[in-house]
DNA sequence: TATTAAATTTAGATTAGCCTAAAATAAATT
DNA sequence: AATTTATTTTAGGCTAATCTAAATTTAATA
């Protein structure tokens, strides 16, 4: 049978983590095959590393069905993400970093064990709401507000949002963004959409106009502007 | 034969870290015994992990003499060093923990690893000679300054100074510290001693006036005034 | 529905970093 | 100088987290 794990090891941490992501898209559970995508191992090593964390009460797993995370993953999980988003902040807002380093470095950050850093982290930010790329920080209880945004591929013509996340946090695409001025608060508007590569033009902030392919519009996130 | 370390691990730096420190009391060589009293694992275990580092050419090694570090092992040790310390001034500086609060959080901080992520807190911190301890930081290129002091126990009677560093960073000792106002920069004069016991009546700040054991003086360092 | 393909699990092996017990060496004491 | 004690090393084992290869199960296709 399966060893119990009691403080979860930094492997133990990633695993929670990426199953927590992992059930945007798969909330039915997720895959031994992506989750060993994204941890960057064999699917073989997930299987066995799953069972553990079940036999700890970290998830709920169905052999050959996939991992769901229980209560106590979940808190673990946000805890963690707390961490990461709280040190993005820090490292964007007060060292300066650009929104495509930071996350890398927040990698390693997150798995500092120490509540009552995390909390005075928190207050020396101004207890932030958002990361650099617009994802909600849980607070210390866990609780994150997750707000209403639609990607801006879902938008209408002649739509009108600001940008206020994406879901794709390579430094490639980031670095793209900036570019191209498609910065968080940026206010754009969905002019045409082209039915052949889904593609579409974009005005940004009233004035310049740009035409982005639908890979980059399904990665950011809009939050719409109320119509009067 | 031994297997040659690449990227030197979390448990590798901190066997140079301790090495680094307990070549101060023992420059001809760490003895096998301290260095496992101070990591809290076996002999046997360091014996095994010291010539890893030989291998590596960390640290030089003769069974049954100790080990020393190379240029390799000091560079290593010293970045390791640098990073705690400067974590140990943001906790103070920036988030307000108390001096006996920072170093088992940096303990973990220290071994975060990107030379821009250092840079850059260095930079934000405004180059910060010391520690909250009053030890010194290297240097980006690893250069440390050690400052001239001696401990309070070598004081001639009527010898006065400023409270500049410690050498035992238990919160316990720190603590003390803290409640007697025997924190760095305070003024100290030496009035007497006790033979007896080695313990001395100090004058603190010109004014108040205390009787401290030897364990505690010959713990704090001060920078002797120059006599006109 | 039978077969093939893909995903998942099982079985057995490896590595780093630790352990205990026993052997070897160095240091201290008589 | 011989013996005892302390330190260090060697030898053999264990665990967490990984791997590869083979077996099993589910999903897709003919």
């Amino acid at each position: 049978m399966y060893k119990v794990i009691f403080m979860p090891s930094l492997t133990v941490e990633n695993y929670l983590k990426a199953i927590y992501h992992l059930l945007e898209s798969e909330p039915e559970g997720v895959s031994t095959n992506s989750l060993a995508a994204t941890l960057k191992i064999k699917p073989a090593t997930v299987t066995d590393m799953i069972g553990k964390l079940a036999s700890a009460r970290f998830v709920k797993y169905e052999k050959y069905y996939g991992a769901t995370l229980t209560d106590k993953g979940k808190r673990t999980a946000l805890a963690i993400i707390r961490k990461h988003r709280l040190w993005e902040v820090f490292l964007s807002e007060k060292l300066k970093f650009s929104w495509d380093e930071v996350h890398e470095i927040a990698e390693q950050l997150e798995h500092i064990d120490s509540i009552e850093l995390t909390d005075r982290l928190d207050m020396f930010l101004g207890y932030p709401k958002t990361d650099p790329h617009g994802d909600p920080i849980p607070d210390k209880n866990g609780k994150i507000t997750v707000p209403e945004l639609i990607p801006l591929s879902f938008a209408k013509e002649g739509a009108e949002g600001m940008i206020s996340g994406v879901t794709e946090h390579s430094p490639a695409f980031l670095q793209y963004l900036e570019k191209n001025n498609l910065t968080l608060g940026t206010e754009v508007m969905l002019l045409e959409y082209y039915e052949y590569d889904l593609s579409a033009d974009i005005r940004i902030n009233k004035k310049r106009q740009v035409h982005l392919s639908h890979e980059v519009i399904k990665h950011i996130l809009i939050k719409l502007h109320d119509k009067h």
